[in-house]
This record gives structure tokens, C-alpha cells and sequence, in this order.
DNA sequence: TCCATTGTTCTATGATTTACGAACAATAGG
DNA sequence: CCTATTGTTCGTAAATCATAGAACAATGGA
């Protein structure tokens, strides 16, 4: 539970949430994120591991999609509560 | 949106929220807290300038309780999934 | 085969965080 | 006035985290 309060708890993290529960199946070059892409990696790792997003390889690159049922499952409404709090991208 | 979350993922501040939820009105020697009172005194400012908690002197203690109502106005839901999710203390 | 694209991994660094003890302030009680 | 209680603040040490650049691996296209 901390883990994924945690992972949700940074800014550039939380955009990344956002933009995939707006429209999920995007590549992580196509998330404009005022990092370096080391670093993007970095925050795309955090969400991975604390299971809050998954990674599909295709071709050279990862196609990347919220957990939203096994979330559902796990902490229910959570998930909702952050994205309806935040609003829009 | 990000401060509350962070607030919000640690273990020892999410005990404190856990029981602030159970019953309100705690001062802070009640809590049993795994660590020194100093260390206890930093999770109860963070919790504080995050705005999930308000603390009000009385004689040499302060009552801690749970800010609720500002909670659901800003994140609505989001405290109540939270505390669902992690269950009972 | 050669090159571009995509993202990871490694390494390093600066900032933040958690932790503790000691000293301090405020209040209450004797 | 003296002491105990409660919690804060200060100083510091250790750990963690966000960040970036360089090198690397994998895939696909020319």
C-alpha cells in the first residue's frame, strides 16, 4: 500500500499515471516528460515495481498500460479517487 | 495532490492516520510509535503541513485528529479507499 | 550490413528523508 | 519554586531518491 502511495506521490510519476488513464497503449518516448530519459526509465521502473503499471515490449520499444483492475482489486477506489482529485492532464 | 500522497506512504504515518481514524482526538504520546519522539514529532509536522492532520494544544499535549472534511473537499474518496484498503490497525 | 530508434543499465552527484539524542520551551502539579 | 510531563527544535549521521550522462542491447529499416 505504501509502495504505491509512494510510487503515485511524485510529480513526474503521477503525469505519466494520468496520461496512460487517459489513453493507455503509449510508448514511453511519447510522454513529453521534462526529465532525461534515464531518469524517465528511473520513474517508469517505480510504477512497474510498486504494480501499478505494466511494460509490453514491441519492437524497439515498451508499450506501457495501467493496472487498473489488479489495483481495483487491491486497494478499491484508490486509483480513482487520485485521477478524479488531479483532474485532467 | 502529491504532498498528501507522499504524507500519506509511510509506514509510521499511515499507523498514525490508521488510528486517528479509529478514534480521534489522540495526543501523541498514545500512539506506540516504533521510534524516538523527536522522529515521531517530524512524521506528525509532515502529516500536519500536508494537511491530512490538525494538532490543538491542550495543557502540555497536543490533540491530534484527523482533517476529514478538507480531505474529502480537495481528494474526494481518497481517504476513505485508503483506509479501507489497509484494513483494521 | 550499417544505421537510427528505443529504452535500459551503470555510475556519479546533489538533495531529500529518516533517524536519534540532547537541549529546550511550555504547562501542570505538588 | 521545583519537578515531571509533553512535545519541539537543533545538530548530525545514514540511507534513500531524483537526476543526468555515457555506454549498452535489441529491434527494425535502408
Amino acid at each position: 500500500m505504501t509502495g504505491v502511495l509512494y510510487a503515485l506521490s511524485d510529480p513526474v510519476r503521477l503525469a505519466i499515471v494520468k496520461h496512460l488513464a487517459e489513453d493507455g497503449g503509449k510508448a514511453c518516448g511519447t510522454f513529453c516528460l521534462p526529465v532525461a530519459k534515464s531518469t524517465a526509465s528511473h520513474h517508469f521502473r517505480v510504477l512497474r515495481e510498486a504494480g501499478v503499471i505494466q511494460m509490453r515490449p514491441e519492437g524497439t520499444q515498451y508499450i506501457n498500460s495501467l493496472r487498473r483492475e489488479d489495483l481495483d482489486a487491491r486497494f478499491p477506489g484508490l486509483l480513482d479517487s487520485v485521477l478524479r482529485a488531479t483532474g485532467p492532464i
